[in-house]
DNA sequence: CAGTGGTCTAGACCACGCG
DNA sequence: GCGTGGTCTAGACCACTGT
């Protein structure tokens, strides 16, 4: 026996994965769609909050709810030490990049291996496909290692974005930690989700031959668009993989 | 500005993290919490649902809110080829596996790159620390090249089990997709999470030096304990990634 | 049985977007 | 101003857990 917020959920599912809904389009208002399933308003949110959990609908206070339009799916390609690891960038894909100087603290210090205090620089990476944020980098690199060109250059070649440590001298260890978590305040409204959507966040370390951290990047990928790969050889290439 | 709901949830977040409600410890019932802040039950509720998601509570149909018991982290270990990619099983994990013949349909025919009905042998693997469920794994073999031993041995070896890759003999490359969603209504059911809390889905697929898909494994992992690190070298080596 | 969480209601009032 | 979603209430009734 389903409760009726699962019921009204899976139904709009249905008609939004055969397409009966299309993808931008406004739902009926929640007072409509409450008298068409005979339910309280309050039922009918508690319905739509798990399609929005799901990145199936979007809210927008004031104007209604759309069925998510499906964006490119994002694959972020590690497995790296050859090429530099980053998102591939298909096409079209705009970057806005803001540089701050900081100091380490936190979890920060774990992760370049520096003591608090030490001077280090932020990229602040955003990109968007058209007008919609896809996914977001915070870049961390020790103050002495930036490239002096890169800190007075506002918008700098995508490739380069989304990673530094190519254009550095020594060959790189990388070390990619991946986990799945909500979005915080910040990131779900910079990325302009649901913060009751589920990110893939990934921690990138890269290391010098010495061992030396060069450069750490945070970066957050919205879940219901996301994937990372990591390959060993390219031997094997076909469709996505399961759900 | 924060609503209601957010500041209950903030001032419980901090208590829980602040070790003041101790991992385990039973909250009061939601009528008390709802009377001690002055709001009503739904409001509280409501509350409790966004800590639920962020996995800080457990709730028990008809016994209480209880703070989340704090399990040991889980850290998949990929980044593979050398060694069998598995959960780092540090100790005292329990496995069970239930072996299934089926045949391949839908998303495993792409995965396994064999055609539908194709038979295969499923091995559900469910991992245990005590009492609790703590990831789930869903292998998939061509039936042809499952070693007839392991077929009829109920209960083998942990190191096997995670992986059977390695028993094969021809090197292998593989493949590993990770992602972020929430999970099915039998994944929570079968881990014991909540269905609003996200996991870390990693399908990870092998090949042999011909190319042939000898092996596709999907793990599920809950996303508030569960890390995939990959690394290309040892080298770098520390605590946890932010957050 | 009593106590707990789970679902649902009918309605009030607030905040946002747009004409 | 009007229509939309966002928050909240006070309470009813159901379902599960333990005694």
């Amino acid at each position: 026996m389903l409760s009726r917020r699962h019921c009204i959920a899976n139904d709009l599912r249905d008609r939004i994965t055969a397409g009966r809904l299309k993808p931008g389009e406004r739902l009926p208002s929640e007072a409509q769609l409450a008298a068409q399933y005979e339910v309280s308003t309050a039922t009918l949110r508690s319905a739509l909050a798990v399609l929005q959990a799901e990145g199936l609908v979007d809210k927008i206070h004031g104007k209604g709810n759309f069925v998510h339009r499906s964006l490119r799916r994002i694959t972020y390609v590690g497995g790296s030490g050859t090429r530099p690891p980053q998102i591939a960038a298909d096409a079209a894909l705009r970057i806005t990049v803001r540089t701050t100087k900081i100091r380490a603290r936190g979890h920060l210090t774990a992760l370049l291996q520096v003591s608090t205090g030490s001077p280090l620089t932020e990229f602040l990476c955003l990109k968007y496909e058209a007008k919609s944020p896809h996914s977001l980098a915070r870049i961390y690199v020790p103050r002495d290692l930036a490239p002096a060109a890169m800190l007075n250059e506002p918008s700098m070649s995508h490739e380069a974005a989304a990673s530094f440590a190519v254009l550095l001298p020594t060959p790189a260890n990388v070390r990619e930690t991946v986990s799945a978590r909500l979005p915080t305040r910040d990131e779900a409204s910079t990325l302009q989700i649901s913060s009751a959507l589920a990110v893939l966040a990934i921690t990138q370390v890269t290391a010098d031959i010495t061992g030396r951290v060069i450069e750490a990047a945070l970066l957050v990928l919205p879940g219901d668009r996301a994937d990372a790969v990591f390959t060993n050889n390219h031997a094997i290439d076909e469709g996505r993989p399961e759900r």
